[in-house]
DNA sequence: CTGGAGGATCTTTTT
DNA sequence: GATCCTCCAG
């Protein structure tokens, strides 16, 4: 079967195989049954995968419309639809290529009455499902402070992401938990809505009870891709492996070593028993790396090799040679690490590095402040990528809530949300009747505040529902023959939502009316409401300024499949960076997975990597001691440099390699003048140290010394860092 | 019903 | 230190 015209094929020929390498190629090029592909980082999975999905299509494999790919983020799911139709010449368009939850969602609007939903059901965020907790637990008279709605939250969702749906959690452990998963899978039937959980639950459920579906979508799917496979959850396993049953096609992509999504549910397991559920897999390494210089390499290498349990690769690079070493710099505190870092990047700068090709990586969120205050004072112009997305703020989700109500007249959970906002004089006491005359009468809490003002009784909260309703009604009557974007301008207008920012004193309400003015852009863009509402909850992004020459700020997380000339990874230090709660949580396994995330960070450098961390750190309040990193010491020694606060060089390259400075050290000319300090100490010791002055030895635990400084108090200190006084 | 005071909490994040 | 939530007085 030939889909494109002769003199086409000749044209595009199979050219695109000729630039892969040999592990590249073949998995381009074994299509047919299981394939797991082990690509390591930087050795160009991107290029495969669409290659791949090309070269299926150019061959004639499959229509468009019998491939499947899944990809873990709608980002990646775009990037892949223009790479393969440019490697196509045309679009690929046909092709089922989304996120998991996208494709589930497809799924379930055709067949949504099989799992209890009607096919125009509404997708709950985070916040929704909370929201909804919340109220659960308050009819259930569940003492929140004991049973937080958020852990009871994580909870159910983790028994989603596993596949289980409230019948078959076992009994025993969290029988609370289990009891309010039930309750609440009830009230989200009643809403007609699903959170993301649902839509791969639901699937499964559809899967499982409805044969002929199932089957239908495994003739129909003849080559199947996966991204990012460590990533999956049992769920999205599960789902695979159905859908998989057909063609036996199924071509999983992923790094183990990249792994670092445990916490929501990822399950490593997936990836390194992929050969056990698939038999007669082909396993392919790539392990040619195209991005990083050798040192980089080597360093990143030399942490992650500290792990157990890995499916081992081994990368190598002929292309970018031996680099600069790694900088480990140690700074006094968190101001110093940021003015290191902004004097770094200016010098950068000046040596004709772009500032887009500089990120600086964190492992929370909170640590981009002073990066971010520093950068103001130097003006240098910085992006935080990550962070609040454009559908997560707050006026965005009033906005939406109103549309979702119009839409939706029984959705209680946007009514809830609006009907107080801007304040029409409806607060807890009438919402709380509201809500136990829904439950008495088994009907929508929008439903019962309308019986309840449609009542014959006066009172000022009944009339200004009454108000609500004839507002809503009126907008409704529009939605057949207005245009939707005018119907969204007249209900923010007629609302009085817009006049409520309006008249807002404060400093963020001009912003907000800004957001208001791209939402109705955004939706000028989708036919019909529905649709954009889909696409808000699903798929819409923050359009940030991506072209522009700026520094990138963000997570370790956020940083997964970029790369960037330059990375700094600031704040690597006991306490934050392995993160203790990530430990605490999940012991070795969450050591591992920061380890990982470590690996992530290091590997996304190009030409220079290098680490920051400092002694003191200003936490919640206060300021905190810290000593580096454990992860820094893993990092094998010839592939680093480590600088501490007093600019004294710590460990020693061996031999011959040299180091071109990165900056210029103005303050470390003396690196080699001055004795490094490798001083044995004893309780009683008088001591000096840089920053905080003469002090005492109290306690010694390894090389870190507890002083009692004359002026400064009690700090711990490593042994390195001071001076025999 | 509203607004202000006081208290708890603060890892990572996509869908 | 900041933000979000709860509780209480007006």
């Amino acid at each position: 079967m030939a889909l494109l015209a002769e003199n086409e094929m000749s044209d595009a020929g199979f050219d695109y195989l000729s630039s892969l390498n040999s592990p590249q190629r073949l998995a381009v090029e074994t299509t047919e049954g299981p394939v797991l592909i082990l690509a390591g980082a930087g050795t160009g999975k991107t290029r495969v995968l669409t290659t791949r999905l090309a070269h299926i299509l150019m061959t004639g494999l499959a229509y468009p419309g019998e491939v499947l790919a899944v990809t873990f983020t709608n980002k990646a799911a775009q990037e892949m639809k223009g790479r393969v139709a440019h490697l196509l010449g045309r679009s690929a368009d046909g092709m089922w290529l989304g996120t998991f939850h996208s494709l589930c969602v497809r799924i379930l609007r055709r067949y949504a009455e099989a799992v209890g939903l009607q096919s125009n059901f509404t997708i709950l965020d985070t916040d929704d499902q909370l929201r909804l907790l919340k109220q659960i637990l308050k009819a259930e008279n569940i003492d929140e402070k004991q049973h937080s709605p958020k852990m009871i939250a994580s909870v159910i969702n983790r028994w989603k992401d596993r596949g289980l749906t409230h019948n078959q959690v076992k009994r025993g452990e969290h029988d609370l938990a289990a009891n309010i998963y039930q309750l609440y899978q009830e009230r989200l039937s009643i809403l007609n809505a699903a959170d993301f959980g649902d839509l791969l639950l639901h699937c499964l459920t559809l899967f499982k009870n409805q044969p002929e579906v199932l089957k239908s979508y495994q003739s129909q799917f003849k080559y199947m891709l996966v991204d990012e496979y460590q990533d999956t959850n049992v769920a999205q396993y599960l789902w695979l492996r159905l859908l998989a049953q057909g063609s036996h096609n199924l071509c999983c992509v992923g790094d183990d070593d990249q792994s670092i999504y445990g916490w929501r549910g990822a399950e490593v397991g997936n990836i390194l028993k992929f050969e056990k559920d698939f038999p007669g897999a082909t396993v392919i390494r790539l392990e040619q790396n195209y991005r990083s210089t050798s040192h980089i390499l080597g360093a990143a290498s030399g942490l992650i090799a500290h792990n157990a349990g890995r499916l081992g690769k081994t990368l190598w690079t002929d292309e970018k040679g031996e680099g600069e070493p790694l900088l480990i710099r140690g700074t006094w505190d968190s101001g110093d690490e940021a003015r290191f870092i902004g004097d770094e990047i200016e010098s950068l700068q000046r040596q004709g590095e772009s500032l887009g090709e500089m990120a600086i990586l964190v492992r929370a969120g909170f640590q981009t402040r002073e990066f971010e205050e520093r950068f103001l004072k130097l003006g240098i112009p910085y992006r935080v990528i990550g962070g609040l997305r454009f559908y997560e703020r707050l006026e965005i989700r009033d906005a939406l809530a109103y549309l979702r109500l119009l839409i939706q007249p029984d959705d209680g959970l946007a009514f809830e949300r609006i009907i107080n906002t801007p304040r029409r004089g409806i607060g807890e006491s009438t919402i709380q009747a509201l809500h136990v005359l829904a439950r008495e009468q088994g009907i929508s809490l929008p439903r019962a505040a309308r019986y309840y003002a449609e009542s014959e009784t006066k009172g000022a909260a009944r009339l200004a529902l009454r108000k609500f309703f004839e507002d809503m009604d009126r907008w409704r009557s529009m939605l057949d023959t207005e245009p939707h974007v005018e119907i969204v301008k007249i209900v923010l207008d007629e609302s009085g939502y817009t006049t409520m920012w309006q008249e807002d004193k404060s400093a963020d309400a001009p912003g907000r009316l800004e957001n208001l003015k791209e939402l109705v852009l955004a939706i000028e863009e989708f036919q019909f409401l529905p649709g954009f509402l889909e696409h808000v909850s699903l798929v819409m992004d923050n359009n940030q300024q991506a072209k522009e020459d700026m520094v990138n700020l963000m997570t370790l997380h956020s940083a997964k499949g970029l790369e960037f000339n330059t990375v700094f990874l600031a704040g690597w230090e006991e306490g934050l960076f392995p993160h203790p709660k990530s430990m605490q949580d999940s012991g070795q396994a969450g050591l591992e997975e920061e380890r990982r995330l470590g690996y992530v960070g290091i590997s996304r450098a190009k030409k220079r990597s290098i680490i920051t961390y400092c002694l003191q750190r200003r936490m919640h309040k206060g300021w905190q001691t810290a000593i580096p990193s454990r992860f820094i010491k893993e990092i094998p020694n010839k592939h680093m440099i480590h600088i501490n606060p007093n600019g004294a060089e710590v460990n020693r390259l061996g031999g011959t390699s040299s180091r071109t400075p990165i900056a210029d050290f103005r303050n470390f000319k003396d690196i080699y003048e001055k004795p490094v300090s490798f001083h044995t100490f004893e309780i009683g010791d008088r001591i000096f140290h840089q920053k905080f002055g003469y002090g005492e030895v109290i306690e010694i635990d390894g090389d870190k010394l507890n002083i009692e400084f004359d002026h400064s108090g009690n700090k711990k200190i490593i042994a390195d860092f001071v001076n025999k006084a």
